[in-house]
DNA sequence: CGAGTTGTCTAGAGATTTTGTAGAATGAGT
DNA sequence: ACTCATTCTACAAAATCTCTAGACAACTCG
């Protein structure tokens, strides 16, 4: 399970890919819209901004926006900054792998299924992109939820 | 991720999937085997037992043993049973659902890619029985009567 | 029956992570 | 100067995770 900081982040950044082009947000809007505490949000888009994905501004006019395009930013990026790994165990992840130590990494038959959950669960999260992901709002509820590949063939085109 | 805890108990259930069926296997074998803290594996066992996916027999000559054959458990329902919810976050679960405070379902689009992210961890998952896993770890012979081996014989004592 | 074996249950300790808050500092604009 | 808004450091309550202790209950064997 992703923890609130991850959601709290990624509901900002979808925020943040909803607004003008050029156009900054306040923190305090961000947060009221969704819900965050503001003090919270404000480490989190710290940490966004640290990692690369948003640009700030101080001051009066000041704010926070997207530092790239939201079709370049894709939703498994924001989890692996605000969460870590993708895989369920870390001796599967690929990008922020660590050695577990309580096996034998050739023969942990757990980790070889957990290494195929990271793939499909990797397979959705890097080929969405925030503004896919703000896509999925305009389309009906029971075509999304009803068959994964087909909305996937979708989120993709 | 999940916690160490789900990993112990499948990899105590994966051990059970391994032994002659109708034999029972000792905890402690069990835990010295996978290098689980003992105590620890007893309170997991108990949990899987309450969940009905083992059998227990106390006294002398006792020990665990799958309640089902090992082709009718599958991953998705131990990791249920210990770790939760598949879904990354829990507005997002179809079997452990529950509504989240902080964002209005139908339009919350981080809620709608997570739903397609929990139909792809259970679709690997859930599909994925305890035989299946262990058929994962099938090597070459030699290999394995040289460590696991040794430990498997020592195990059965 | 009695002794040894093995799982069961309750309780909780210790560590870590999560989810925040407070308040001063920094930089930008007018 | 003054205000606005992000940034930084530090902290703390709450929850969760990981693991242990110890008494207890059920079982087998002789």
């Amino acid at each position: 399970m992703l923890t609130k900081k991850t959601k709290y982040g990624l509901k900002a950044m979808a925020y943040l890919a909803g607004i003008e082009p050029g156009q900054t947000a306040l923190v305090a809007d961000i947060a009221a819209v969704n819900q965050i505490p503001k003090k919270f949000l404000d480490a989190i888009l710290s940490e966004l901004r640290n990692a690369g994905f948003v640009y700030s501004k101080k001051g009066k006019g000041g704010g926070y926006m997207l530092a790239r395009g939201a079709g370049e930013i894709t939703v498994g990026d924001l989890v692996r900054t605000l969460d870590g790994p993708l895989a369920p165990i870390q001796c599967a992840s690929k990008r922020l792998y660590r050695k577990c130590d309580d096996c034998d990494e050739a023969r942990c038959t757990v980790r070889l299924v957990m290494l195929k959950a990271r793939d499909a669960i990797a397979d959705v999260l890097d080929n969405t992109t925030l503004e896919q992901m703000r896509g999925l709002g305009q389309i009906p509820i029971d075509a999304v939820s009803e068959s994964a590949g087909a909305a996937m063939d979708m989120a993709r085109g």
